[in-house]
DNA sequence: AGACCAGCCGAACTTAATTCGCGCATGCCT
DNA sequence: AGGCATGCGCGAATTAAGTTCGGCTGGTCT
């Protein structure tokens, strides 16, 4: 991880389908060369893979929320069965496990409110385990490129 | 919109370095069609762009958590500002505005536990607008292809 | 010093991206 | 119904990129 891999990182994330010549061209480098060290990268599992960002609106599901739930008991079998029935709902873009006040932060792409309103009575109020949740509308979404160096 | 661009996105979401070639032919299609296609998707901003997945311990940030921060006065002026500062810091790799018991979900990457106080303590207490938070760390990430129809 | 190793380079070759003119189907107008 | 325009997909030809490989260089260990 020298500060060649950190540029090919950097260059990568905010663009994944950058020509190999292209980067190669920005960094200064021979295209053999830079093939290789982001081969390496992937190799190494540094960079674990390339996705299409997709606008969601364009997708008609405009609307966007997390919900934090709390669930008891905090079993194994509980959390593993939780995790595994509500990532597999469409709706869910992402799901977190996390310490503090909630157990689960969940998510949600959906066309709209009435889908958002849906989507809480039907599968979380539904589910024994779960004791508690709040939903967040989320009025605005900004991503972060990720730099490598973390200054100070 | 039909169900070509929809397998598009599908396959593109997964891997975006997918050749044109290799998508064209898991969609039975010529590649020039196929290319065409993924061109419109761009320039309608159905697809908003390409990103390399990083892995975030790889980086030397294994540390994930949400803060759930609160603000006031929820002023334009305040909001913006500290949109602008927070998500200036390299720490921050996303930042969401929501409506709820919350204003701000701030995702954070950090090497460890002691970066993750140190950023509470001097970046979120310090602001006057910030009247209270939660930081929750963050166990497990899962995260969801967001396949286009929503069924039902 | 000599030998080794790692990493980079660039030319040669293979594969893919891109352009463009053709043909087919669809729907519309007369 | 016939003719016509339009949109869409196709495939061959061209341009560009990905990939391989042998050799060079600079640093290191003995």
């Amino acid at each position: 991880m020298d500060e060649l891999d950190s540029a090919i990182i950097r260059n990568l994330q905010l663009d994944a389908r950058l020509t190999n010549r292209e980067l190669a061209r920005r960094l200064g480098i021979a295209p053999s060369t830079c093939l290789e060290r982001v081969r390496a990268l992937r190799d190494r599992g540094v960079i674990k893979g390339y996705h299409a960002d997709v606008d969601l609106s364009a997708l008609n599901r405009p609307v966007q929320a997390f919900v934090a739930a709390r669930l008891r008991p905090m079993s194994r079998a509980v959390i593993d069965n939780f995790k595994a029935a509500i990532g597999a709902l469409p709706e869910v873009t992402a799901m977190y496990v996390v310490a503090g006040d909630d157990d689960f932060l969940i998510h949600l792409a959906v066309p709209d409110l009435e889908h958002l309103h849906a989507f809480l009575i039907d599968r979380l109020s539904e589910r024994r385990e779960v004791i508690s949740f709040r939903s967040s509308v989320i009025y605005e979404s900004i991503r972060n490129p990720v730099l490598t160096e973390l200054p100070g």
